[in-house]
DNA sequence: TGACATAGTGTTCTATATACACTATCTGTT
DNA sequence: AACAGATAGTGTATATAGAACACTATGTCA
């Protein structure tokens, strides 16, 4: 190939910072590496780019790969290529996050007894590389949409109701909402519509479920 | 290296959409090609990432070899990496965009007899590889990005006036504002002075001067 | 000195965001 | 059956931000 006649080889990886939200906490994955360089440490799961792969396909293979899950939402976030990044010589990542609706995690329980871990974002061990940046990056992004974007809906399942929507919106701002004002922005956004049911949970009055009008879409406003 | 024997090799290029206003209108910097592929076609300039340099470092040469322009504000934009995107090999390509002041530019007044040139964003020519899509995504971020941060400073001098800096919003918006709530609200930024100084030019009475209250930092707001 | 061109200035109205307290409906217990 | 406990659901008043809008000020050049 006449390119890399005048290019400098280098590797190209992903890594996924994977959000969930678990036990009313915004947590992320962490897989613990069994080889050296960081050996023992926890790291963002990750992979080499392939051959005949594209950048998002790769980032959706790396997540497979460690949780068995698909079908998420996930987005590039920026790509870091510090020259002394990766002792194992140069490469460059191209680093994703995903979001991950807690009811897709049940289905990955087995995997957990592996060397595998959720981590809240105040509580993360040492990282491996410079994932710690990436992370730290990945949180900031996350935060800015919630207030643009219907990225927040990606946490719950197809069906919500609202107050379970204000408790993602206030786990991962870190801040307590006004329930009516919440449910007042929320409705005016014109993005969900109420099935007719109720989802009873606890000894209380039950909630009425909603859905996307347009589910799987990203809507960004204002 | 180790790395290498699990990694599939790939060559590393950024890419840069050069931002300026000339005649009044937004235009980006395009290089024609002098090699296959897509030779004599317009492109972004750009350059392949070197053994020991990061990609911050690659886009601020790949500029500087094109425009002679240092010291801009330079942004990463998104990485691209479909696999048949360069018929020579796989290349992936980090793109940048880059704000220049129109004043820089007088300084580079020679290399424009070369096969350099400055195109309206709508009046772009068929460009080559996957830039069209590249100089979409840059068209956006910039838009975006003027409306909560400091950004559009970056097209302006040291010093400059308000209807200077709105005929910079009108023009990347592509829409008129109007002058005495653009006043106010850029005011209320608390982000520019007076220097005290007048602009005079032209046949008319002459235009107070501004600067950054924090010359070289993009702030955000909102 | 008058024509012309752009700079500079305030107020009103509308829309959006915030602050705030009580009633409704279910479950489980006595 | 009724009561306690828990969360769902509702409306109004105030404050803040954005939008619409027309005239005066100050320079240059003929």
């Amino acid at each position: 190939m006449a390119v890399q006649e005048a290019a400098h080889n280098v590797a190209v990886s992903v890594d996924v910072v994977v959000f969930s939200i678990r036990d009313r906490r915004l947590k992320l994955l962490l897989v613990r590496r069994g080889l050296a360089p960081h050996r023992g440490r926890w790291a963002l799961p990750g992979a080499f780019l392939r051959p005949d792969e594209d950048l998002d396909g790769a980032a959706r293979r790396a997540l497979a790969e460690s949780t068995g899950v698909t079908g998420v939402y996930l987005e590039q976030l920026y790509t870091f290529g510090r020259p002394d990044r990766d002792p194992r010589g140069r490469v460059v990542s191209v680093a994703y996050y995903a979001l991950v609706p807690s009811d897709k995690l049940r289905l990955c329980a087995a995997l957990e007894a592996e060397a595998i871990g959720w981590f809240a974002l105040d509580e993360l061990p040492r990282l491996a590389f410079d994932h710690a940046e990436i992370v730290a990056m990945a949180h900031a992004r996350l935060r800015a949409k919630l207030g643009y974007s219907t990225i927040a809906f990606q946490f719950l399942g197809e069906s919500f109701t609202i107050p379970e929507l204000q408790s993602v919106y206030e786990i991962i701002l870190g801040e307590r909402l006004d329930k009516r004002n919440f449910r007042k922005w929320v409705l005016s956004l014109g993005q969900i519509e109420a099935t007719g049911e109720l989802r009873r949970e606890g000894r209380h009055r039950p909630a009425r479920l909603y859905r996307l009008v347009r589910p799987g879409d990203i809507v960004f406003f204002k």
